[in-house]
DNA sequence: ATCCTTATTGATAATAATTATCAATAATAT
DNA sequence: ATATTATTGATAATTATTATCAATAAGGAT
């Protein structure tokens, strides 16, 4: 016995599933507590970091400091918008283009790739 | 007058030139602090937040939590041992081989790529 | 060169984010 | 059902970063 399946777990798990917006830690907890309000925030701080370790969560890091959350692993890309903050999925980057351009001697187990800029909405003048 | 020019600043650019680890907040202020006591940490991050305002700096974000620091801005991917947590510098991938794959009505205005693995030394097995 | 204005500094307090602690609870092997 | 111990919940402790504010100094004006 060395990890077990617990209900607090599998809730921070499924409602991360259901968030498409890459939540950080603090957005995560929001939603989660509001429909558990008995399941504490540093719980979920221990959850998710389980996930990630186990490979069932990404855990997406940009300049802007804190870390968001990506329940979806299948390789893509994310663009920051740094005006809105928000974060969008890349799907049109493929991982092994970009390894056939790094030297295949290097022992490479995941390619995080963000781009930054300003997304179309922001672009197109829709103020804050 | 609106920004101006002072030893301090300067002092923190130059030291981060002449580091090329990408040190921590952390490590750059030792260093800093260690010719110049009565620069305090304070400044090391103002400083340094303006510097990578001014573009003059690169902020490098990883799964790893905090922040590393770069002060060679042309463009080049970093690669993150997951063992010694070291940060190579991967000069072979082209930021417009990576923009070719991607939408161009998409205003980017910066690529950051991060590979993540086991560097060779720690491969070959040479412990902590 | 001296004076003025105010950006910047240094020291430290405040805030925010994350991790550690520990008794109570609950998952699972027997 | 019982025993073992991983996990939880609540909170304290720690760490990282930002804010505060009087003192200093950059650099434009005189």
């Amino acid at each position: 016995m060395n990890t077990r399946k617990t209900k607090q777990k599998e809730i921070v798990y499924q409602v991360l599933c259901q968030m498409s917006n890459h939540p950080t830690i603090k957005e995560l907890y929001d939603v989660i507590h509001n429909e558990n309000p008995e399941l504490g925030q540093a719980t979920v701080y221990r959850n998710v970091a389980k996930l990630v370790e186990e490979g069932k969560v990404l855990k997406i890091s940009t300049p802007e400091g804190i870390e968001h959350y990506d329940a979806n692993c299948k390789f893509h890309s994310h663009f920051l918008c740094s005006k809105c903050h928000r974060i969008f999925d890349i799907y049109t980057i493929e991982s092994k283009d970009i390894m056939k351009m790094v030297d295949n001697s290097l022992h490479v187990s995941r390619v995080q790739v963000l781009l930054e800029g300003i997304c179309n909405q922001c672009q197109s003048g829709v103020e804050k």
